[in-house]
DNA sequence: GTCTATAGAGAGATAGAC
DNA sequence: GTCTATCTCTCTATAGAC
């Protein structure tokens, strides 16, 4: 998960990269309209016209680069954990846990890449909605199939998908706001209640690795 | 809840009233930074300098203000909701189907009444995120309450409250990017399951009524 | 209280020198 | 590819007539 030491210095990462992460921090803790590209171009530390040069589209292709770059990163990091996890709850516990550690990390700005844009754009930039609909997607299938791999029934795997999912996401909505990662503990818990009583209610095999 | 018709006429609204509701409705569905005042103010049929008049702290008192309001309005929804339900699980469950009708019938606009602004300024207006953050607490007292009175022991009630708002507010965000009640859908009965779970495993009234 | 006009800042976007 | 200057538009906020 990115620090919040914010961007590298140039030279060192390409141009392109250094605003792509530069916006990626910024749009997920100011949100997509309340981010400028002028104070992107500064914190990427880069001319700003280099940002219609690598992003032509504007402001909205760049945020959509953003949401999916964001998306795969963040989808590499569940893999991560989850390969190194015993089982599924733990897998989960574990992700959670880090989320939490990440919030207080970075006093509560850093949380998931793409829920605050999400909810802004959602009714007004439909290409940008369909960027966020297509990395939730991703996610969804990412647990699903662990789930399904670890015993679920495959027609109670992506209704549990989209609890856990929405567990975290409603826990990192109201640990921003309460300041406090209290909510993110709670739901930890509730999270891995939800896959334990999917993995009782009907495991079809003995192997309980993802 | 309110429809998806917009807002009413003047003259039979108070001027203040009208900008709030009109300010509730844009705030939730473009955001904080992506609604304008003028935008507001030609909603809400109501001259531009009246925003002004009624609101002289600005656009964050505005903003405070209609999460404010926003907050009283979903309790009370809830309470009503509640009210009538025989027991915890199907007020739980009602809420969320509620919740699901009204997106459908919204085009997915109308969600939480203040989630989209809380991601938005968690991280950078401290009064707004104050405001949120108490909004959210006077709704997990409520919840808090009833699930003890319901039987849930004290020490777990919170945590539940916790859960089951956070699965409300991400099957909010991921119903409208995916734009289907399937979240809701599946997050309703994960909801009622942390309800009936935190019930079974140590209900000291036998009066399952709220 | 209602309404209009406008100031001043900042946005997104573009042109063009280097 | 890098960087600056600038265009146009919109924003928040204010002043002041009515």
């Amino acid at each position: 998960m990115p620090s919040a030491t914010g961007t590298p210095a140039p030279g060192r990462i390409p141009t392109r990269d250094r605003i792509l992460y530069a916006s990626a921090e910024l749009f997920r803790r100011q949100g997509y309209a309340g981010t400028g590209l002028k104070q992107i171009a500064t914190e990427a530390r880069a001319p700003f016209g280099s940002v219609y040069h690598f992003f032509p589209g504007g402001k909205e292709q760049l945020a959509a680069d953003v949401l999916r770059t964001g998306g795969r990163f963040f989808l590499a990091l569940y893999e991560a954990i989850a390969g190194a996890a015993p089982d599924l709850p733990t897998a989960v516990g574990d992700f959670f846990a880090g989320a939490a550690q990440t919030l207080e990390a970075t006093d509560y700005a850093d949380a998931c890449p793409i829920a605050t844009v999400a909810g802004e754009i959602a009714s007004t930039h439909e290409l940008l909605r369909q960027a966020t609909a297509d990395v939730f997607e991703s996610w969804l299938s990412a647990v699903e199939r662990d789930a399904v791999a670890a015993g679920v029934p495959p027609e109670r795997a992506r209704p549990l998908a989209l609890s856990v999912l929405a567990v975290l996401e409603g826990a990192f909505l109201l640990s921003r706001s309460l300041r406090t990662t209290e909510p993110m503990a709670a739901c930890a818990d509730a999270a891995v209640a939800l896959v334990r009583a999917a993995l009782t209610e009907g495991p079809t095999k003995s192997e309980a690795t993802i």
